[in-house]
DNA sequence: CTCAGATTAATGGTCTGACCTCATAAAGGC
DNA sequence: GCCTTTATGAGGTCAGACCATTAATCTGAG
């Protein structure tokens, strides 16, 4: 059953809650496959079942839950579209369907399509970048330990490899950014960032290809990124913030079509 | 490591790899409601299909793309668990499955889950909050309009309700700050401060209940809104987010389970 | 001619049952 | 014992049927 809440009904004075819209909610006739998810999530939410945890098996699933094979497998389509749940077929271990926690290409994926839908500007996605990275260069600044320093250089050496190509360039980038992040130490930004750069890869692509001379702002990027670091391992939690911001902002501004102001 | 993302696998240099890891990710075979999705993802990237056009009827789609019925229908139910695609019955004008543009509920349910399998900590969503909050507040300080803020307004009026329940209280308070998001007219700030809050529901009614001065924490929050307002209104900045970060590591302290430090 | 009511057609929603592929486990042959 | 073969069980895919809903169309009374 959904616990859907019905405070709707104690409004009663009219023009008062007019404001913000009606939130009326349409009663929501759940199809099967929105229940077999709720049922699903009703075991994750309680505990019950945790990462790498297997599901009963889809005709199983289904005679428990008293539906149709196709239902269950809309359902997990859609968790394995989230990244919460891995289905693989052959037998014994490992066969079978399976709570995961793979957001990030779930993240990358919904970025995209709702980018290319315009419903999120470029700007949008772009400041919020801004305000994650600043976040995660003060806290690396503050806290990052030798492996993450590590990972870090190791992206900023690939970058420095001479007649790189851009794609390599741009994953490393992606990849420096993210490790960041992971020097922060919160899953989410370093989820949030990787997903956006990604998502962004293709406009990334042809507004480089759009430019003359790709080696100077590689390397003034890179220049940039040896900055950034130098405050992170000196510790500079303002200076590594402000650097971050400027980085960004920056490569929006050089990159044709990436900034929509 | 997790790097998950199906993407354009054409482009592989030799040499230059073998740095961060094999990497090696068998070829991904890719299901068939995958590459529907690529189908019309291709579509919508290129601009062919935006919000409020229609696709073809899924036996339609299904016989265009060589698949079965049921292949389209997983692709789409993962599309519209996305929150880009919206699908009605019946026939004529609005039956059919049109592109739309609802990404919130997706990225509600999407750090439901994530949270619920503690792949994103509390700190960390509680972290990734402030950040957007603190933006948020920055830019609806500088460019609020009339409107916005009388929407920001209209949600401390219900909070100002006398006896009001929890609830409405709650939702009052998710309201706020998703008005002062979209008073700083970052779409993707607003859709993600409102998941997140959402998202945290269950625990916030959870953590709430298992405190004794509800009536109080509820004035002590209100009276900050107040001065967080006041600050947007008065165009300070710098006191708006300073304001803004304190609200919302009180709120996360005082409520017991909400932060895991 | 107009309009209410019945009919029809198009669409998504669901179910059934079948068949395929694949990876492991079990049985069999050397 | 080791290797090969077979059996089993899981997901992957498909074809087709039927249901529910809704707009468009037709029909007939007024």
């Amino acid at each position: 059953m959904s616990d859907d809440d019905a405070e709707t009904r104690s409004a009663r004075s009219p023009g008062a809650e007019a404001t913000a819209g009606p939130t009326w909610r349409p009663v929501s006739r759940a199809n099967t496959y929105e229940l077999v998810i709720d049922a699903i999530e009703e075991q994750i939410v309680a505990g019950s079942l945790t990462v790498g945890y297997p599901l009963p098996a889809e005709r199983d699933l289904a005679s428990k839950l008293g539906v149709s094979r196709a239902s269950v497998r809309e359902a997990l389509r859609v968790l394995e579209s989230l990244g919460v749940v891995r289905s693989s077929g052959g037998s014994g271990r490992g066969a079978g369907t399976f709570i995961a926690a793979m957001p990030s290409a779930a993240l990358t994926r919904f970025l995209r399509l709702h980018v290319a839908l315009t419903n999120f500007s470029l700007s949008d996605v772009t400041e919020t970048r801004i305000q994650l990275e600043r976040s995660s260069a003060v806290l690396a600044a503050a806290r990052a330990g030798e492996d993450a320093l590590a990972a870090i250089n190791a992206q900023l050496a690939m970058m420095d490899t001479p007649g790189i190509s851009l794609e390599v360039f741009n994953d490393a980038d992606t990849a420096f950014h993210v490790a960041i992040a992971q020097a922060a130490g919160n899953q989410l930004f370093s989820d949030l960032t990787g997903a956006i750069r990604t998502s962004l890869r293709t406009s990334i692509f042809a507004a480089f290809n759009r430019i003359e001379d790709q080696q100077g702002l590689m390397s003034e990027l890179q220049a940039q990124h040896r900055a950034i670091m130098a405050a992170i391992v000196a510790g500079d939690t303002e200076e590594a913030a402000r650097l971050t911001e400027e980085h960004i902002r920056f490569a929006a501004s050089e990159l044709p079509g990436l900034s929509d102001d």
